[in-house]
RNA sequence: GAGCCCGUAGUCGAUCGGUUAAGACGCCUGUCUUACACACAGGAGAUACGCGGUUCGAUUCCGCGCGGGCUCACCA
């Protein structure tokens, strides 16, 4: 019998039988179609919050939804470990340690991450297999991370070589492109007098006067005519120093003076007229974000020097003006510290001259929703430089690299020195200058660990990771299309030959309910383990399917959940009094079914052919959008009232009692890979045999085998239900219960009423003469 | 500046050319009618951002404008 519902007992109860059960075991049965799901492996920040909520809903619902189709689902469930939030966390809490030390220390943090998100992930429901957890920092992961490069290495796809990068001052490392964001800032156009070939007076307009010591020529616009007569002229900057006047069509007239100065290391543009016109390289600024090569200015950071030289440029009356600008500043993503350019010995992934095939492979993937893939194209196409791999950290994926520091010489580890580790590394001599060679100190950027998730959780590179590669599926955010999907694309291609993904699903992010972002300093932040005390986790799931609009982000909805919330709670009362009736009875087919069972059942066959459809498509939205109309409103506002006189009477009940546990049967099923437990329990509690097990391996519901009604019947039923809405509009007027009796009623319509609809109508309606006429539809009735 | 999404009742959102434009939340009026008051029965509330065009017919397709969002590039 089913109890007055309490979710959180269920919640404890299934949890802890699921495991035991060993219900969402991966069976590796050659027998079986596979359904693999590349899951994304999330930061171990030790807290899940809505996005991967939502994010993790949706992937679930597709395996659950395949495993009862059929499939022998493969849903391995990895952690993305290693990075520089872990390392300023563990710093905080032990200081400064020996990278050996320090690495374990991290280590020991991210298990204790990994066992909170982990108990998380388990209390929403999500069915992964946790026999293939995977984290990145384990030794066989770093191993084949480092197998990957080397084979990368040796396909010339990786390369070690000096180039300008975006360098962190803070985090003392290179970075990539995709690790950059931009924030606004406002700050001063300074205009600065140089001197013409002639010692006229010259403006130039800089924000950044501190680099001007490694300024080594100055541009205009081939046609602003101010200043086309200093073509190849020798200027003299502020500083002393003389350099060229260069012409390049990328300086913007109307902007400053149209006049600036080229200073190597400034900005993008200044890299490129470096490299264009074969500019001296001056190196402004070290790893540290400190000036050198600057005189008396070295040593100072660049806000300081800036400072001081416009100080000193007043006083020399060198300044002519400042103007408030709002500039765009290139920041880290991690540490929001502004970034640096930096010309740097680094490893680079070779990502430019093969830009035209990642964007073919990634055609070759299905995006759902299909504009995803512009992110991606989009991204390829602008594509500056290669992916810089290298990061000067400790907690990281070892590059398994050997270099002569002296030639420059470098070369791959043997495989079987894998993992490796340079403190563990072998000694090895220079083959061209003999020196010795050291191994490499820098770590693998993060994402060149997770861009092979689909070969790791394959088996990759054993020869039959080809039985579960490519995945079927890869869900993710939208936000990281251009880095893990970008790198993934890339990266497995590269190593197989083949895309590593069939389908990629794209999530959006969710906001506050007020549409902003979710942030502390907002104080907005919506936590799953605070939604899980007040609504159960049936009821979050159902928010996660409903926010379906996938690749967008949209608020977190409270009307959404309480909903769901609202839902699972007829969807209970209403199978407690299905149960009621079904306690003695016998399910088989009766000989004749009822118009009215007949009706339901056809409106369940159209809900189970949606309902499939959509969850095929992971419209998870419009899927529980139908269920919800059908089982709310279809059954438990009409069918159910309509057949009560029948049950409790004791009046052609069999059909009746048939079309209910059919309904309530199949209604359960479909809605058991959203509402996870509540399903499990009435499965149990009503339809369970003991060879049937857990719902979640039952098998997905098919229409039944019925004599549908027609279109014209279904015409008439429509019209049915508006002579009942009527007559409870009627009633409710009259200030009368809807159980009380009337007198007669009169339709007029244009249909042929069937005698046994005419008497549901008595029976349901408690009506005791009914007339019909021919003529336009319409009803009234008498007390 | 470029590309992409989008603009439907107070709010959120269906309707992928065709009768009176779903549904939810909220609001209003009744009802504790033997599953459910986290409910039921009803009600009010939308000239579908604007203007053109295609069409027998447009909320749905196209163009322009206005307004939002996202991504990228942003200029020293």
């Amino acid at each position: 019998m089913l109890e007055k519902l309490d979710t959180n007992k269920l919640e404890e109860k299934y949890t802890k039988k699921w495991d035991e059960e060993k219900t969402y075991k991966f069976k590796n049965d050659p027998n079986m179609k596979k359904y693999t799901i590349d899951t994304p492996p999330p930061f171990t920040s030790g807290e899940l919050h809505m996005g991967h909520v939502l994010s993790y809903s949706f992937f679930d619902f597709a395996a659950r939804y395949k495993r009862m189709n059929g499939y022998d689902v493969y849903y391995p469930q990895g952690w993305d470990t290693q990075g520089f939030p872990t390392e300023v966390k563990v710093e905080k809490k032990h200081g400064r340690l020996p990278p050996a030390e320090f690495r374990k220390k991290c280590v020991e943090w991210t298990e204790e991450m990994i066992k909170r998100m982990k108990s998380q992930m388990i209390e929403m429901g999500f069915s992964p297999d946790w026999d293939y957890e995977y984290k990145t920092m384990d030794p066989e992961y770093h191993k084949k991370v480092q197998l990957s490069l080397i084979r990368m290495y040796k396909d010339k796809y990786v390369y070690r070589a000096k180039h300008p990068v975006y360098w962190c001052p803070r985090c003392m490392s290179a970075i990539a492109k995709a690790e950059t964001e931009e924030i606004e800032k406002s700050g001063k156009l300074n205009y600065i007098i140089f001197k013409g070939p002639e010692g006229e007076d010259l403006q130039i307009a800089t924000t950044r006067p501190e680099l001007m010591h490694a300024c080594v020529a100055v541009m205009y616009h081939p046609e602003d005519k101010r200043y086309t007569h200093l073509k190849g002229k020798e200027i003299t900057t502020a500083l002393g120093k003389k350099v060229k006047a260069i012409p390049d069509k990328l300086v913007e007239k109307e902007f400053g003076t149209g006049l600036l100065m080229v200073c190597t290391f400034g900005d993008k543009d200044d890299v490129l007229w470096t490299h264009r016109y074969k500019l001296p390289i001056i190196e402004a600024i070290d790893e540290r974000g400190k000036l050198i090569n600057a005189g008396d200015l070295d040593g100072l950071k660049a806000e300081e020097a800036r400072e001081k030289l416009i100080e000193k440029f007043k006083k020399e009356g060198k300044l002519v003006k400042q103007e408030d600008v709002k500039q765009a500043v290139k920041v880290h993503d991690r540490c929001k510290r502004p970034i640096e350019l930096k010309s740097s010995l680094q490893w680079f992934a070779d990502i430019k001259s093969h830009a035209k095939e990642i964007k073919e492979w990634a055609s070759e993937i299905k995006w759902i929703p299909d504009f995803g893939i512009h992110y991606m194209t989009d991204w390829i196409e602008n594509v500056d430089w290669d992916w810089v791999i290298s990061r000067h950290r400790v907690f990281g994926t070892p590059l398994p690299f050997y270099v002569c520091e002296k030639c420059g010489y470098s070369e791959p580890a043997e495989e079987s020195e894998l993992p490796f580790y340079p403190e563990s590394a072998k000694t090895k001599k220079c083959p061209k200058c003999k020196e010795n060679l050291i191994p490499e100190q820098t770590v693998a950027d993060c994402w060149v660990d997770s861009s092979i998730t689909p070969l790791i959780i394959a088996g990759w590179p054993d020869e039959n990771y080809k039985k579960l590669y490519p995945s079927d599926l890869r869900p993710q955010g939208v936000e990281i299309v251009r880095t893990w999907a970008f790198y993934t694309v890339y990266r497995s291609t590269v190593l197989t030959g083949k895309p590593p993904f069939k389908e990629i699903l794209l999530n959006g992010n969710v906001l506050a309910p007020d549409g902003r972002k979710m942030s502390k300093s907002l104080g907005n932040i919506i936590s799953p383990s605070e939604l899980k005390k007040e609504y159960p986790v049936d009821s979050v799931r159902q928010w996660a399917a409903l926010s379906g609009a996938m690749a967008k982000d949209r608020p977190f909805s409270y009307e959404d959940i309480r909903f769901s919330k609202s839902f699972i709670n007829k969807y209970w009362n209403a199978s407690r009094f299905i149960e009621k009736f079904l306690e003695n009875y016998k399910h088989s087919k009766p000989e004749k079914l009822k118009l009215l069972d007949r009706w339901i059942l056809t409106k369940l066959n159209g809900t189970i052919k949606s309902y499939t459809d959509s969850m095929e498509n992971y419209q998870f939205h419009s899927a529980l959008h139908k269920m919800h109309e059908f089982f709310w409103h279809d059954l438990c506002d009409n069918y159910l009232e309509y057949v009560k006189y029948r049950v409790y009477n004791d009046t052609e009940k069999q059909p009746a009692l048939y079309s209910l546990y059919e309904v309530l049967y199949n209604s359960t099923k479909l809605l058991a890979p959203v509402m996870v437990f509540t399903t499990e329990e009435i499965y149990r509690e009503l339809f369970h045999s003991p060879e049937s097990g857990s719902i979640h391996n039952s098998r997905w519901p098919k229409p039944l085998k019925i004599t549908e009604l027609s279109e014209d019947e279904l015409i008439l039923m429509d019209e049915f239900n508006s002579i009942v809405s009527s007559a409870r509009q009627f009633k409710a007027s009259n200030r009368l219960s809807q159980n009380s009796e009337l007198s007669s009623m009169k339709i007029y319509s244009e249909k042929e009423y069937p005698d046994e609809l005419i008497d549901e109508l008595k029976n349901i309606l408690k009506v005791k003469i009914i007339k019909i006429e021919k003529g336009e539809f319409s009803v009234s009735m008498e007390i």
